[in-house]
DNA sequence: AGCACGCCGACT
DNA sequence: GTCGGCGTGCTC
């Protein structure tokens, strides 16, 4: 949870190793695969190899890319995996190409060891989430075209030509593709050119690509709080160093305005800049408002960019000519030339855990790397989450408030609605109460949210005759109903049956029936109570791309919709400024389960959502429809006291030291026979670890107890703060041999618990 | 992660 | 009799 306290275990001024007896000319080198470590090759004479160094080696009867890396982690042995014994010279292969890229910083080959180390994962795979070149082999550059120095002199030059050749004026290299387009001309006329010796080829240095955000281009005009905080935040940045800011605003606010300062204040100093975002593809009125900031576009990372651009952006960032970086969680191991600031918006989002392959929190390890390269950072929210304010209140991260909406905004009014006072129709979900305000808001030409976080027609599909429910075949649970696409779908793996016509246990036709909302079943019902309004749909099923959910949010911004109905994806920073009423269909929703963090999650997404409510003049107004007006959450939502809330949850988690208290680390034993899972788990239960401060709960079936077919079960370790799990956890995990089919999975710092 | 080698079913 | 299924095992 909190690395930065983990001060001890970065051994700042570690002695240096003592030196190994040299054996020929052996590096190490770190290839991107699950290896325990770096595997050893031989130098040849002729190449001059340094730490960092991306080379080509023979692997079996491949050639793979690796990275030559020290033969000592400077990490404290109990910390760092345990060493392996060294491969006779005499099996040593050599190092067959050094590539001509950047070499990776010493800084980021430490990151990359310390995460491993932390995460428990074999360090080649975090390699990987650097090196991920997705190119066979070595990268090449793409070739431009130039003019050529002198131009033939018998030249036939055509209307296409000279449209070529005016391009070119400007000393600017390009590909041939580019250059055809820009000109609207064939490719073939820069062949033809070429031929004619008219162009001549260079190596395309990704550099042209990005045009450089400007700090000085449009720099805002800040008044009061905003004035103190940005110029604080400036401070910082200039002072340089390792350091956390928390910057903590109600949505409006202006927490992005000041952190872009922040990022201004980085380019000043000649620095790249990363700026962490949940979902990237979400946020093109983000980038609207950098460009302002900045007259250019940053570079961006996220999982659905194309090769071509990804490929960009990683050489870019290693050169140095991407300055500005903003990016999904896995930008966060990009190979920065020259990193100055990190900031992670919406820090408080599930989001940044990964949860697949290598488990890693990528603001927790943001932390981390500001921390190992000694630069500041910032995490930035409106509802941080309990441990970053922990840390604040303990003096480890510094806090700047943000306490009002600038621009003459309020913030929402928050009722609750009591649906035992007011209860929908029957087989309806909108109480009367709540319809009657849509009514008024549409009457007086205003917008109106619907929020559910649950996709699909309905959660539950269950026969009235004999009682069978729709369950997934390969997991534990429901299969929600896609009534639009006629479908039964699982939301935990990619099962989807056709809706059948009758119960498949007693054959009784029309006897399926819904059971509970979706956001499908919600815009039916909105659709009747609302036959004339204007209604939008926002899932992340139904959105697409990013580029339709930026055309849904520009039809939203030119009053071309009234109602929005939403998931999850309404509560991004989206800013809407005639939306006015948000109803929260299902406020409950989310404090089901015995999760630690059921009660924060919802607060935060809750005060996100209502958050979209009343951002220009008119001031907004928030109703959330609950069963339960009385439990903290609720309370907190309409009194607005955020602060009351979290301190009254650290107190809950304090006496058990549940995180932040405390350290967490689940294990996930999973196989695809339920005995097998059993077996592993109670093995590990035997060996479990004891003593003061230590202690293991479980093993139980995991809430999703079959999940893609294969069987779970989790064990949970506890620890005091003081004492790091990983070592325990590898004395551990050497204990007990899996079963072949069984796999163990780690979860430092846990966030889900399915 | 790849990519081999290695032993048991349906085809030219 | 071969082609080929993917189960274990290795790669410096």
């Amino acid at each position: 949870m909190e690395p930065a306290s983990f001060s001890s275990l970065l051994h700042d001024d570690a002695p240096p190793p003592p030196a190994p007896k040299q054996v020929r000319q052996r590096v190490a080198v770190l290839l991107p695969m699950p290896f325990p470590g770096p595997f050893d090759y031989a130098a040849p004479a002729d190449m001059p190899l340094q730490p960092g160094d991306i080379v080509v080696v023979p692997l079996g009867r491949r050639q793979e890319t690796g990275v030559v890396w020290e033969s000592s982690p400077s990490l404290p042995a109990d910390f760092a995996p345990p060493p392996q014994r060294s491969v006779d010279a005499n099996r040593l292969r050599p190092v067959a190409e050094l590539l001509d890229l950047p070499p990776l910083p010493a800084e980021l080959r430490h990151f990359i060891d310390w995460v491993a180390a932390y995460t428990l994962s074999p360090p080649g795979m975090v390699l990987a989430m650097t090196l991920r070149l997705h190119m066979r082999g070595v990268p090449v550059p793409s070739m431009g075209w130039l003019l050529a120095d002198p131009l033939p002199a018998t030249l036939r030059i055509t209307p296409a030509r000279q449209k070529i050749l005016d391009r070119l004026k400007d000393g600017i290299a390009r590909t041939t593709t580019d250059l055809a387009s820009a000109a609207g001309v064939g490719p073939g006329v820069v062949k033809g050119l070429a031929d004619a010796k008219a162009l001549q080829s260079v190596k395309l240095g990704p550099e042209r690509i990005f045009a450089a955000p400007d700090p000085h281009h449009n720099p805002p005009v800040l008044e009061g709080e905003q004035q103190t905080a940005t110029a604080a935040l400036r401070q910082t940045v200039r002072d340089g160093g390792f350091s956390v800011t928390l910057l903590e605003g109600v949505t409006g606010s202006g927490k992005t305005e000041i952190y872009l300062e922040a990022i201004a204040a980085c380019l000043e100093q000649g620095k790249q800049a990363l700026v962490l975002l949940p979902e990237i593809a979400l946020s093109a009125q983000w980038m609207q408002r950098f460009v302002r900031r900045f007259g250019a576009e940053p570079a961006v990372w996220h999982s659905e960019i194309g090769q071509r651009a990804r490929r960009l952006t990683w050489h870019s960032t290693a050169n140095g000519s991407a300055t500005v970086v903003v990016g999904a969680r896995s930008a966060l191991f990009l190979p920065f030339a020259n990193l100055g600031l990190i900031i992670v918006d919406e820090e408080h989002e599930s989001l940044f855990k990964q949860e697949e392959g290598v488990i890693y929190n990528a603001r927790d390890m943001a932390v981390v790397r500001a921390r190992l390269s000694g630069f500041p950072m910032a995490l930035v929210s409106a509802t941080p989450s309990l441990e970053t304010l922990a840390n604040a209140e303990a003096g480890r991260y510094r806090h700047l408030i943000l306490p009002s909406r600038h621009g003459g905004a309020s913030l929402p009014d928050t009722q609750i609605l009591d649906m035992r006072e007011h209860p929908p129709p029957r087989g309806l979900f909108l109480s009367p109460a709540l319809t009657e305000e849509l009514s008024a808001t549409f009457a007086r030409q205003e917008q109106a949210m619907l929020f559910l976080n649950r996709r699909g027609y309905a959660p539950l599909t269950l026969c009235r005759t004999c009682g069978h429910r729709m369950e997934c075949p390969h997991c534990t649970a429901w299969l929600v109903e896609h009534r639009a696409k006629k479908l039964l779908s699982c939301h935990y793996c990619d099962h989807t049956e056709p809706m059948p016509a009758a119960c498949p246990t007693c054959g009784s036709d029309d006897s399926l029936t819904a059971i509970g909302p979706g956001i499908e079943r919600i815009t039916e019902e909105a659709r009747q109570l609302f036959p004339d309004a204007r209604i939008l749909v926002m899932a992340s099923d139904t959105l697409g791309g990013p580029a339709t959910t930026a055309e849904a949010v520009a039809k939203i911004s030119r009053r071309e919709v009234d109602l929005i109905i939403g998931t999850q994806v309404v509560a991004k920073g989206w800013h809407f400024p005639h939306l006015t009423l948000v109803g929260i269909v299902d406020a409950d929703l989310g404090l089901g389960g015995a999760d630690l963090r059921a009660g924060e999650r919802t607060i935060q997404l809750l005060h996100q959502v209502a958050g979209r409510a009343g951002r220009a003049s008119t001031p907004g107004r928030v109703l959330l429809q609950s069963y339960t007006p009385m439990h903290p959450v609720m309370q907190a939502l309409v009194s607005g006291d955020f602060d009351a809330f979290m301190a009254q949850e650290a107190e809950q988690r304090r006496p058990g030291f549940w995180p932040p208290y405390g350290r967490l680390a689940a294990l996930i034993i999973s196989a695809d026979d339920a005995k097998e899972a059993d077996a592993t788990a109670a093995a590990l239960a035997r060996v479990a670890p004891y003593g003061e401060g230590i202690q293991v709960l479980g093993p139980v079936p995991a809430p999703i107890a079959v999940l893609r077919n294969r069987h779970r079960r989790r064990l949970l370790l506890r620890t005091v703060r003081t004492i790091a799990v990983q070592p325990i956890l590898r004395r551990w995990l050497g204990m007990v041999k899996p079963g072949r089919t069984v796999r163990i999975d780690v979860d430092i710092d846990p966030i889900s618990f399915l």
